[in-house]
DNA sequence: AGTCAAGGTAACGTTAACGTCAACTAGATT
DNA sequence: AATCTAGTTGACGTTAACGTTACCTTGACT
């Protein structure tokens, strides 16, 4: 085996180690936030990444979490709100009877709440779109 | 005419005048807000009620502007947000060629905006869902 | 005339979600 | 060894959106 060759091996083989872990630079960058922001999501529970040296090092979990978390946030919850979802997440799977009613009613809550937030939006959607219409027939007019 | 029904009258008189008028503490109750909140959305220029002998008076269209602004508000648009839009919406109708120009190309954002919203809804929704469902299973297994 | 509820302004307090700054540290580089 | 680079933890500052308190005014009722 040629130098080359196994030079690439270990690259592939570091590459297949470290390719599902990320820094906070590299979360951040990706998902446009501060490290403030992301220390500040973690000071809430939000995350909980592990510790490699004292430094934060984030699994592809802890990446799929984050997206949550800034959809969430985009849509208005607030970070406690977000907590007490993620904390369902989590929950989901290893909780026993009592915690699996818990679970549901939840969700069920969080569910109808989401859904009245979508009629809202229909709603402004629609007077938006009045104003819009409106707007480029007086236009045409002309 | 018997005094009683000149009296009716009158009431009757006074309502129709009056029944599209609202005080500041009509509006809190409807909406369940606080008089603080509703002065401060004034402070910030989300609403301008005539005034009559110095106390806050609300039409049936100042109302219908704080539903709105309430609605925004669930969604999570910021107060300033929530200006720019409804200055939109009252330019509406009594702008200028550039004018409208200027509002379809806010429009045509906010719409976008919010339908983006409304998909993270969605997304959110779908996963609840799932999470919802599985407990509901886990439950009839036993 | 007295009181009382509803309304007003003014000013300070509070909570959430970060921004900013200072001071420190573990590794990598020169 | 010295410096540079990412990263860390406090601690304090900031903005938005009100809450709270204090103190005055006014119209309505007894």
């Amino acid at each position: 085996m040629a130098v080359s060759e196994a030079q690439a091996n270990v690259d592939s083989h570091r590459d297949e180690e470290t390719a599902e872990l990320f820094g906070i630079t590299d979360l951040c960058r990706e998902f446009g936030i501060t490290l403030r922001a992301l220390r500040f999501y973690e000071d809430k529970g939000l995350l909980a990444p592990r510790r490699i040296n004292g430094a934060r090092v984030y699994t592809r979990r802890d990446r799929a979490r984050l997206a949550l978390i800034l959809r969430a946030k985009s849509i208005g919850s607030s970070l406690a709100d977000i907590k007490r979802y993620l904390d369902l997440y989590g929950t989901h799977g290893e909780g026993r009877a009592l915690q699996l009613h818990y679970v549901i009613e939840r969700t069920d809550k969080e569910i109808a709440e989401l859904e009245t937030k979508r009629a809202q939006i229909d709603e402004i959607l629609a007077e938006l779109r009045v104003i819009n219409a409106t707007c480029k027939k007086q236009i045409l007019k002309k």
